[in-house]
DNA sequence: ATTCTGTATATCGCAGCGTGATATAGTCGA
DNA sequence: TCGACTATATCACGCTGCGATATACAGAAT
């Protein structure tokens, strides 16, 4: 799948798909994920196994990531080059966000 | 229908969701938010007539958004308390995700 | 020994959301 | 009068996240 693609698919990325790529700044398998999505977030976010799973799968599909390890009871995924220049642009979009919460946010005060 | 049903339904907001929201800083008209959409986004995102008509539809049962005037060709509405509050709330998320790009964003370059 | 908790993966169907297509209609300038 | 823009509404489609369900191994406690 080319990297443009890739892009129109995943944008907007979904918080779950979010934080299953930047759990993938280092190698994991899908249980280990879902431990350090609960970590980064202070337990706010605990993903289902069918997310965690069927995202995995998908996004294995998809060329975004990649196995790395398959050991007896682990999966090991890391993320390709596709899946970080993905997530340099969803950063992007996310520092826009950023940018007009700054800006807005007194109209919700 | 109560706030923290609302929270909970309404979390994580997506993006298209934030932004109509966002462009609710100030009473305006779905035509009106679809084009405000496109300035503060630098006509990055262009919402279709299906996802705003279909959204306003929806924030209003759940007591997110009011009817603010009702003129011949255009429904005016504005954000409600409760619709404030969930604001804030997604907010905070948003927060926590901007604080989180600048943690790892250097494990993707 | 058995039971409970935690680790680990897989698949299924449900509900919700965003979207483009389609329809309708008024306005304003070329 | 024709096109571009404003303005709203509804429909079916595909995708996603989720909980439920299933399976299975490990270690600790009773």
């Amino acid at each position: 799948m080319i990297i443009e693609q890739i892009i129109k698919n995943y944008s907007p990325m979904t918080e779950t798909a979010f934080y299953i790529l930047l759990s993938l700044s280092k190698p994991r398998h899908g249980y280990g994920i879902i431990k350090h999505v609960e970590e980064v977030t202070n337990n706010r976010l605990k993903l289902g196994s069918g997310t965690i799973y069927g995202t995995l799968t998908k996004m294995e599909r998809d060329g975004i990531i990649t196995m790395y390890a398959d050991e007896k009871r682990k999966k090991i995924y890391e993320i390709t080059d596709d899946g970080k220049t993905l997530m340099r642009h969803e950063m992007k979009r996310l520092n826009e966000l950023y940018v007009n919460v700054a800006k807005y946010k007194g109209a919700f005060e």
